[in-house]
DNA sequence: CGTCGGAACTAGTCACTGACAAGTCGGTGG
DNA sequence: CCACCGACTTGTCAGTGACTAGTTCCGACG
């Protein structure tokens, strides 16, 4: 494809690139030049479309938000709470660079729109998960809080490789066996 | 204090200076130069000390991984695996900065002998007290790591402000809400 | 008491980055 | 066909990390 002047779909591309070195070296990395140069284009004309380095990511983490929703949303019916902690987790793993900018406020810009309605698009979907965890006898708020909580946590310290080597190589198995002990409770 | 050419405690003085940078502004806004500005002295008097920009947000780790062990460590011997938890909370929040660079593997020399340290110092405070779960009915491995991440998770969360504000301003309160689900069971 | 070696710090520099300003290109609607 | 405007380029500036070479001072040793 020869060189234009007007690259047809910039925007897209600096995103894909973005999450390629995500991916491969996490936010740190992640710099405006470096993808104009992998894409072909100028320095400046990432800026453009994204404003500035936190716009990029925030597109980013938006896009991130979205899969995550789809994620959830995409679950069986029959999924309890348990199947969808283990699908965050999942989740996390799987889309490791967009879940690292997901929940790193000071690289976003917190009043983007497109930010704001997938994190409600994202937060909908897991309210209705935790919904299946509200069997009266404790505060729905606490049991929600609790759950994210978890599997937050064990996401975060999975992918920093910071869990003792015990917990295994296999991610799903690890999260589901944490994730029970808090929904099936520690003596069933 | 008249400015000499040495300045006489310059490591701990910058160290300091970075703390109070992280606490107000996060990791992204610690740099060499303004920590070197703030101090009075050059801006490569620095790297002196601490080698490179990582160098010195290890040692800001290890003395943070330090800070926690000491936490745990203080605990009164009737505490259980609950109050542990709720101190891992509270020394998140009580020292933000600290706790804000001690999970970045990318940003801290993994393999700096006193960040080791004060990780294993840490770690074997945080398994004491894991011990205490140990009834028999749940493998120790599982347990622990559901811990972790339960009060890991709920930390991080909180100081994204990520968690709805219905969870209250109490974190002391709201960690030991949460981490009650876990340790009691949800069915009581 | 001198001197001398090395640690602590300064000064200068380079490559790189984010951000901004001004200009150019080219598709599209009127 | 042409004016407009979004898409992109070119040029530039200040700030930063990292490196090197030079300067100052402390303290140990003869």
């Amino acid at each position: 494809m020869a060189r234009r002047y007007h690259h047809g779909d910039l925007r897209q591309a600096v995103l894909t690139a973005a999450v390629e070195v995500l991916g491969d070296s996490g936010p740190a990395a992640v710099n405006l030049r470096d993808l104009a140069r992998r894409v072909g284009v100028s320095h400046a004309a990432p800026a453009h479309h994204f404003g500035d380095r936190s716009g990029l990511l925030t597109a980013v983490a938006a896009q991130g938000f979205d899969l995550l929703a789809d994620t959830l949303e995409e679950l069986p019916p029959s999924s309890d709470l348990l199947e969808a902690g283990v699908a965050y987790v999942s989740f996390a793993v799987e889309h490791r660079a967009h879940f690292e900018v997901m929940f790193r406020p000071e690289l976003l810009r917190a009043d983007d729109p497109d930010l704001r309605a997938a994190q409600e698009r994202s937060n909908q979907a897991m309210d209705w998960a935790i919904a299946g965890f509200r069997d009266g006898s404790v505060d729905p708020v606490v049991a929600g809080a609790a759950a994210w909580s978890l599997v937050h946590g064990f996401a975060t310290l999975w992918l920093q490789r910071a869990l003792p080597a015990d917990v295994g190589d296999d991610v799903e198995a690890a999260a589901r066996a944490v994730a029970e002990l808090l929904v099936r409770g520690a003596n069933p």
